[in-house]
DNA sequence: CTGAAAGCGCTAACAC
DNA sequence: GTGTTAGCGCTTTCAG
């Protein structure tokens, strides 16, 4: 039933050979000799075998892994869609994994990678346990780190500076005449980059004189649930607040709610930010201050800059893909 | 640097069979053989080669394939998250694709998967080129379908009836008292699934006698905005309309954005109704009304029933993971 | 409980 | 332009 190279050699009249340098489009063959294998591999239904051909010749692998955060992030979802575009287009296939946040998690998934043989890996964020470096390092597998910038990358790394967006957002609240200013997170130090956003927001309402008023991180997913709760439960330590940044924009939109339901006023009586730029920010209920983080772009970036470094083309070890403060309605 | 079976073997002073035997957790080796083993396999850094496995021996292959509409889709995402820690935790391993609700763009993917030889395939809606159902049968690879229920699947099949939701919602409308409702969808005529809840909603409006009154189908992604300007149209050409069934429940929030920012009362002046159950349905700015869709339980029953066909467990053809109409505060 | 032999399908390297 | 040889690392099968 399963045609292999040599079904195909035998009714072709030629030999292995020659049927797999035709079929991988390369040249040593004439025209002649083309078209008779292809229509024998056409009408014998043959199909590929990657595995064998990229056990065979380890640097035929077209396989690439990427690890996300979480698979139910809406700006991941963005992410992936970018990297897998790119990696499509230029013949690669696509390998997920979720590290929920956990580096031992993570690095129970790059060791089942690695086992695959893959051309590459995209990793999220810049923590990784020892065993994850060590093992990448070892191999010498082309790596990306995507999301934040390291200082030190694998490898390679594309993305922003997340302490940044905190502190250019807590300028942005001080601009605005806000002194008391509050922070929502979610999933409670796991989140390293969110713990940035915050160490950045912290440190800019710090160095303008007025710190930080309160921050409540909860332990919870990121979404509009916890955004509603975190609200709530940080306006009844601290009534007065004047403004308050959270995690993501559906924590704020999940915030905003909580406002709209109390009565609140915003951004008269409260101010409220987000981060991440999803679509309905720009809607909804008001347009949200928010900052603009080209997911897609990101991706496409990353999956790239893999494949230029398997081409051994020359690839910057850092690559930046700057984030934009939006101002919109609600502070 | 990179130790084989052979490696461990001469170190170990057995053969390569009882190295793989080991490690592999099987039996027939003593106690004492074992400990040796994986002692010499942990110290000299052994990486199993699956590619080397998987191709020597097919159906030792733990590659699962799954494709989604889009990678961008909220809704997608909690499948694919399901579909993942279900994988995960029985040992394998997933790759992606996304096939932009067009059945070539599938095919090709199916095409590429196949060629990897994985154990299996996840592939969502209903709609495959005659190239993928036939690819997929000669190569008699495990096949769930999940998302919308196939009278025949090409294997096995798990999800809901869009039809019946869309007749679910015409008929709550109606209870509700609408009497003029209208639709906004997105894709065109590409989400086929999406087109089946507008048949089913359009039949259960004209049961009761007051059929749909009209319906804008946008080309673009099924966003907020789309939502938002859908809805515009819709009333700059029925002004009447007292009702409004979305796509989505993305779509309904940019819908009821719409009508906050022109005053119309909700649901008084007009109702609002989405799909999928999103998070902030439940919140913002009323509590949607919108049908609640187990996209986690889904990818997980999908997941267990591929490995269960695996292990040679008797699976259901179709398994109906129920919807659940929730109703809000908007209609 | 352990080992030897054969082979999976392909590609690199070299010969013609 | 084409063919031959060898081998990738593992598992299956069979023998002990």
């Amino acid at each position: 039933m399963k045609a292999n190279l040599e079904d195909i050699a035998r009714a072709a009249g030629v030999s292995k050979m020659t049927v797999s340098r035709v079929l991988r489009g390369g040249s040593g063959f004439s025209d002649d000799t083309r078209t008779r294998v292809m229509q024998v591999a056409e009408r014998l239904g043959y199909i590929p075998n990657r595995l064998a051909a990229a056990f065979g010749a380890e640097q035929a692998s077209t396989l690439v892994g990427m690890c996300v955060p979480r698979l139910t992030s809406g700006l991941f979802g963005h992410v992936l869609d970018g990297v897998d575009r790119a990696l499509t287009r230029l013949g690669f296939q696509l390998m997920i994994g979720a590290n929920n946040h956990a580096t031992d998690e993570e690095e129970a998934w790059v060791r089942q990678l690695v086992s695959w043989r893959p051309a590459g890996v995209i990793l999220s964020g810049r923590t990784h346990s020892p065993g994850t470096v060590d093992l990448l390092r070892k191999t010498a597998l082309p790596v990306v780190e995507i999301w934040d910038l390291t200082t030190s990358p694998i490898d390679m790394a594309v993305g922003f500076s997340h302490h940044d967006c905190g502190a250019e957002m807590g300028l942005h609240l001080i601009r605005r005449g806000r002194r008391r200013a509050g922070f929502v997170g979610a999933l409670a130090r796991a989140d390293v980059m969110g713990a940035a956003r915050l160490d950045g927001f912290r440190a800019a309402l710090a160095q303008a004189g007025h710190p930080l008023a309160d921050a409540e991180v909860l332990n919870d997913a990121p979404g509009f649930y916890a955004g509603y709760y975190g609200m709530e439960t940080l306006l009844s330590r601290r009534g007065d607040l004047d403004a308050v940044y959270f995690h993501n924009d559906e924590m704020a939109i999940g915030g905003l709610a909580f406002c709209q339901a109390r009565g609140l006023r915003v951004p008269e009586d409260i101010g409220i930010a987000g981060w991440g730029g999803m679509e309905a920010a720009s809607i909804l209920p008001r347009r949200l201050t928010t900052t603009l983080v080209p997911t897609t772009a990101i991706g496409k970036a990353a999956a790239e800059a893999l494949v230029a470094r398997l081409t051994g083309a020359a690839v910057p070890e850092v690559t930046v893909v700057p984030t934009r403060l939006v101002p919109g309605e609600t502070v």
